[in-house]
RNA sequence: GCCUCCGUAGCUCAGUGGUAGAGCAGUGCUUUUGUAAAGCACUGGUCGCAGGUUCAAGUCCUGUCGGAGGCUCCA
């Protein structure tokens, strides 16, 4: 006798189990056409889901009342569209075994093994795309049976692939002895194509109305690269050709917007393959962005209280064996650089290249020591504790700054009078990333860091993170950006695999969470996504195809000021340990600038722009006092430029307008006549009128010392 | 590092085994122009690199370097 309550409140009672279907026939026969699923107390389901207990109800169909397509739809629309794609793939390459394929945000994929002497080639797509649509003409139901395990994990040994035995397996985990295994098969169970599945699903296939393959990537089963290795096939569904078609131009433009492409258009920055993958070469151009954020960045950390530091780009393997960067982190550092007489000598004494790099790696008795004993543990396992004369030393490429800074701080004798020490610094530093992974600008093998290491009492903490985060809201509020989320890293709860008291880490971490809630943005907390020595805050932005990318981080740590044995006078007269905030809001100016690129779409305010205002002389005739602008444009600090080409007007305005330069001046003999400029301010269709020089000078200085956002010379 | 795709003039791209092309950019000339490209001419290439197959390779094969999208990783 179950009563449905559906999203208007009302009710409906029936007097036995019926099917969302039924509801919602009951409601309308249109509904009931439309239904791709439903949501049972917020569980997405199939419609032909059979309710036997009171319960909400809502029926999903593919447009929503507001007219916006519905996400519930669209999962449906893509999960089913995985398994169209799966049968046609079967169907071309009978071999291929299947493992897991679920929808995602805008897409679809679907992991498969395939027999090495048949790997798929995206030639083969259109093939595929061919038997989906075959398929979806079909028009056969999905149909839903469950089995119980038992019999369910016979079937699937019976049937032999060792994935779906897995996945088979790790249902039943997730879900308890009692669960059932379901299977999906598009028609009639035992003669058409099937698929372990949990489903949910549309109710037939020809409602995926339109399908396209995208890429191939390789992928590794349960993501383990010593596993298997398998092949993802990306895809993309909707319900119409014309919404495909309309994604597939969103992607376009979205390509438009991409920092690699607006870079090279506007010669911002060069990668080079002489100098190395993930080296920017910042042309002048791309500097006079750079520059002009750290400058911002620099005079808010000056109002803040930081003093600012410079420390080379190298340092010896003995600090970051201190710091326990090296040898832990090895592979993502560039290898060390070890001095040629001592490689000269080992080379004499016959020392092969691996005995080599594990005397690089050693530890001396007297650092593991020290170490041991202010971190209270076998931090440096006696494995790694080598004789003194079998050490070989060396240089790294600094891969941190924090050691250099805790260096800084350790060189001179603090006060609790002093705290926080506030230590900030462009620091360079260098990763070896693996290659697949580097991208345009945002990640590379040596990028400038806005670092600054926060030397401070426990009590200081909250301020110290509030202060951070204060930060970061002002910046990114003057650029504009409003889309950003916050994460804070918790200590994993199970775990005691964290230095420091627990009581100093709940003390930190209300106050990151009190501090991110400050910020007014989405944030969430991910319970054992901290470091081993202290919680965290990471800033996390989307590029423009949507994938996201982690600019700075705040994070606490207990842990360096004991392996640097720093400390500072209390009011007590001893010695304690300053806990240290390591804090690079913006990540590297390297990631920030290319987020801002696309952010921007390279049409950047004045105050960034590589170049502010191009004098545009209508002729030569007017070339001498164009000349004149510029002069005095340059006179007052603008980054300005003169187009005397003997192009016409028409084509000068059309180029300036492709660079993006925020203002054109443009000058013919009536301008000259009366001392005047005739503004045209970037994207919009003409001049503002004659404007006296003066006051157009005036007005730029201006907009640009008050960094306004908006381009605001008016007539 | 792994998988797929891509690499032709400074840039964007055409060229499916038979004499390397176009547009833009650059240089020169003409035009002296009032708001998204005036006209003509010229210049520019070991077709990423190295092997191989072939009478003949930008084109086919192998390797390699670089790029894109994913995977993995990210102190």
């Amino acid at each position: 006798m179950p009563t449905i309550t559906l999203p208007d409140g009302s009710h409906k009672s029936f007097p036995a189990p019926v099917s969302a279907r039924d509801v919602a026939s009951s409601i309308g026969p249109k509904l009931a056409a439309a239904a791709l699923g439903c949501k049972v107390d917020g569980e997405l389901s199939d419609i032909s889901r059979v309710l036997d207990r009171d319960c909400k109800l809502e029926i999903v169909t593919y447009k929503q009342r507001d007219g916006q397509i519905s996400k519930d739809a669209l999962y449906l629309v893509r999960h089913s569209a995985a398994h169209i794609m799966a049968e046609a793939i079967q169907r071309i390459v009978p071999e291929a075994q299947l493992v897991y394929g679920p929808p995602l945000e805008d897409k679809f994929y679907y992991d498969i093994k395939f027999p090495d002497n048949r790997p798929l080639r995206d030639g083969d797509f259109s093939a595929i795309e061919a038997e989906m649509k075959k398929i979806i003409a079909e028009d056969r139901a999905f149909c839903r049976y469950e089995m119980s395990i038992a019999e369910g994990m016979a079937k699937l040994k019976r049937e032999g692939s060792k994935y779906k035995i897995d996945n088979g397996e790790r249902a039943i985990a997730a879900s308890g002895n009692d669960a059932k295994l379901s299977f999906y098969a598009t028609g009639t169970p035992g003669q058409n194509w099937e698929d372990l599945c949990r489903g949910p699903h549309v109710p037939s296939t020809a409602r995926v109305g339109a399908i396209k393959l995208l890429t191939l990537a390789s992928s590794y089963w349960h993501g383990d690269e010593n596993s298997d290795r398998l092949t993802r096939v990306y895809g993309t569904a909707f319900s119409t050709q014309a919404e495909l078609d309309e994604y597939m131009k969103q992607r376009e433009e979205a390509a438009k917007r991409d920092h690699k492409v607006i870079g090279k258009n506007l010669r911002l920055y060069h990668i080079d393959e002489d100098v190395g993958q993930g080296l920017i070469l910042w042309t002048p151009r791309g500097s006079v962005v750079r520059k002009e954020l750290q400058n911002f960045i620099g005079e808010e950390l000056k109002k803040q209280g930081y003093t600012e530091v410079f420390t080379p780009h190298i340092g010896r393997l003995e600090l970051y064996k201190t710091s326990g960067h090296f040898p832990y982190y090895k592979d993502s550092q560039f290898p060390p650089i070890v001095e040629r007489q001592a490689l000269e000598e080992l080379s004499k004494a016959g020392c092969t290249c691996s005995e080599m790099m594990h005397r690089v790696e050693g530890v001396s008795a007297r650092l593991a020591a020290g170490i041991n004993e202010r971190t209270k543990a076998q931090t440096i396992a006696p494995d790694r504790v080598m004789a003194d004369d079998k050490l070989v030393d060396g240089f790294m490429l600094k891969p941190m700054n924090c050691p250099h800074h805790a260096k800084i701080f350790g060189s001179s004798p603090h006060s609790y009078r002093d705290m926080p020490v506030r230590l900030a610094e462009f620091g360079t530093v260098y990763r070896w990333e693996q290659s697949g992974e580097l991208n345009g600008l945002t990640r590379v093998r040596g990028f400038t860091q806005d670092d600054a290491h926060l030397f401070c009492t426990e009590d200081q903490i909250p301020g110290e993170i509030q202060g951070c985060l204060s930060l970061v809201k002002h910046i990114f509020s003057v650029l504009g950006m409003k889309d950003y989320r916050v994460r804070v890293g918790l200590r994993d709860p199970d775990s005691s695999k964290f230095t420091g008291s627990p009581e100093s880490w709940d003390k930190a971490e209300a106050a990151c969470i009190a501090a991110a809630q400050s910020l007014g943005v989405s944030f969430s907390k991910e319970p054992g996504e901290a470091a081993f020595y202290g919680p965290k805050i990471d800033f996390v932005v989307k590029d423009v195809i949507g994938r996201e990318w982690q600019l700075g981080t705040v994070q606490v740590d207990y842990q360096m000021a004991n392996r640097f044995d720093l400390s500072y006078i209390g009011p007590d007269n001893a010695a304690h340990r300053p806990v240290v905030i390591h804090r690079a809001p913006f990540g590297s100016m390297e990631r920030f600038c290319g987020v801002l690129i696309e952010h921007f779409a390279g049409a950047f305010p004045l105050w960034l722009s590589p170049e502010q205002v191009r004098v545009l002389p209508i002729s030569e005739k007017s070339s001498e006092y164009a000349h004149r602008v510029l002069s005095q444009l340059k006179a007052a600090g603008l980054r300005a430029s003169i187009d005397d080409s003997n192009d016409r007007i028409q084509g000068k305005v059309k180029v300036a307008a492709d660079e993006k330069i925020p203002y054109m001046a443009i000058v013919g003999p009536r301008d000259a006549e009366s001392n005047a400029v005739s503004v045209r301010v970037r994207g919009t269709e003409k001049d503002l009128g004659s404007m006296p020089l003066d006051r157009f000078v005036e007005a730029l200085k201006s907009e640009y010392a008050s960094r306004n956002a908006v381009l605001g010379v008016k007539p």
